[in-house]
DNA sequence: TCTGGGGTCCTAGGACCC
DNA sequence: TCTGGGGTCCTAGGACCC
């Protein structure tokens, strides 16, 4: 029998803002952007909770909930070294610890007994220490299984602990709603509820074969949560066995729709140096790049193509971006998002071959310095697709307004 | 309500091969 | 030629998570 906690930071962007202004304490405070920005919400204030202002919601809308409410666009940077400090005394409490998201990781603490005592005590320690390290707070689940485990801590919110004991699962789970499991999203719950499904209990009542019948091998898994097993899926791997990305990708929601092509073209240069750089930066080279392209009714195409040979060079994912554009995009229509995305790594990693072709050598050095310079002086220091931009426009435009992690000035050391 | 950005996993169809 | 059965790779779309 195995023990695990689940901790999950309470409302973390809006708290670690809070350490760096205190007059932020108990106010409705919504992270994501300015009210009248297109963008949604990344973390509201158990204070503008209160008004129905949630996590997803449009801006505008959770403005109309909550006129009063405070909009901060949110400092990324803070909460990664936030999240890095909570990382650090889960590892000095445990060794087998793995981070599922910025605020949120498991821990199997099977076996701790001696050292810090029968699991809810452990974790009135562990909260301690997350608190004396951080002044966040945090709540945890405790359970046999990872996926109740999270479900506790979502109960136990905010600041809390709550643990079920072995052989509880079912009466734990049975009285909630189906929502409440991980993986059961609007959709799902829709198709669940129209089969009458409501509670967890009405779920644990239907057989397997039942649920696989209409829910392929999602049904098969709902069959087993419902009893509180990690049974397949995303629950049922080592804790601690951590892998690579698997894909890379950038995107961009222009705050008007335009279909201006060089502001179009100029912004999927951009992308592509962006996910150049983190291929680079992780000393991996793909092999499929995605172009993503959203109309202002909101409809929304991907084309791939998996390219002769993998690359991490910008200008490389640009020339295959362009092509899947151009044979793409209708038109003269406004577009409201672009986005690159790129997988499939190659498996032998080096390309020594390449280094025949005295193009893609001089690229690779030309991108080599380019990295170096955004090492010292910052990300806007260089761009590649400025000078690509002059091959393909007969004018240079300006860099797009809007685009992220773009600075005015670059910070030297 | 007027809908971000960065990911993972699943499904389904078609090409291609044996 | 009137038509099998896998396996694998690729592409497109969508649900879901934070």
């Amino acid at each position: 029998m195995k023990t695990f906690f689940h901790l999950d930071m309470d409302a973390f962007f809006v708290s670690v803002e809070e350490l760096f202004a205190p007059e932020l304490k108990g106010k409705p405070v919504v992270v994501g952007g300015r009210p009248d920005e297109r963008g949604v919400v990344s973390a509201a204030s158990y204070a503008a909770r209160k008004f129905g202002v949630h996590s997803a919601m449009p801006l505008r809308t959770a403005h109309k909930l909550c006129p009063q409410a405070i909009f901060v666009e949110g400092h990324m940077e803070r909460y990664r070294e936030y999240s890095h400090k909570v990382h650090e005394v889960l590892c000095g409490f445990t060794p087998l610890v793995e981070m599922a998201s910025i605020d949120e990781a498991y821990l199997d603490i099977t076996g701790t007994e001696r050292l810090y005592g029968p699991p809810l005590r452990a974790a009135h320690l562990l909260h301690e220490r997350v608190q004396a390290a951080t002044k966040l707070n945090c709540s945890i689940g405790i359970a046999a299984s990872r996926m109740v485990a999270k479900i506790c801590s979502d109960q136990a919110k905010p600041n809390g602990v709550l643990m079920v004991m072995p052989g509880r699962e079912a009466a734990f789970l049975g009285p909630l709603d189906v929502r409440r499991i991980p993986g059961v999203g609007k959709v799902s719950e829709k198709n669940l509820h129209a089969l009458g499904i409501r509670k967890v209990r009405d779920l644990a009542a239907r057989d397997e074969t039942f649920l696989e019948e209409h829910f392929g091998k999602l049904g098969l898994a709902l069959a087993g949560k419902a009893q509180g097993l990690d049974a397949g899926g995303w629950f049922d791997t080592e804790i601690g066995a951590e892998d690579g990305p698997k894909s890379i990708s950038h995107e961009h929601t222009f705050t008007e729709d335009t279909a201006d092509v060089a502001q179009l073209e100029a912004t999927l240069a951009k992308l592509c140096e962006m996910v150049g750089r983190r291929l680079r930066e992780h000393g991996l080279t793909a092999g499929t790049v995605q172009l993503k392209l959203r109309y202002t009714d909101f409809s929304t195409i991907t084309r791939a193509r998996t390219m002769e040979r993998a690359t991490a060079l910008d200008t490389e994912l640009l020339d295959e971006i362009r092509v899947l554009f151009r044979r793409n995009w209708k038109a003269g229509a406004a577009v409201r998002l672009l986005g690159v995305h790129v997988s499939g790594w190659s498996e032998e990693g080096t390309q020594m071959d390449l280094l025949d072709d005295p193009r893609h050598e001089r690229w690779q050095r030309a991108t080599a310095a380019a990295d170096l310079m955004r090492d010292r002086f910052g990300d806007s220091a260089v761009s590649l697709a400025a000078s690509l931009r002059g091959k393909f426009h007969e004018r240079a435009h300006e860099t797009p307004p809007g685009l992220p992690g773009k600075k005015k000035t670059g910070r030297p050391k």
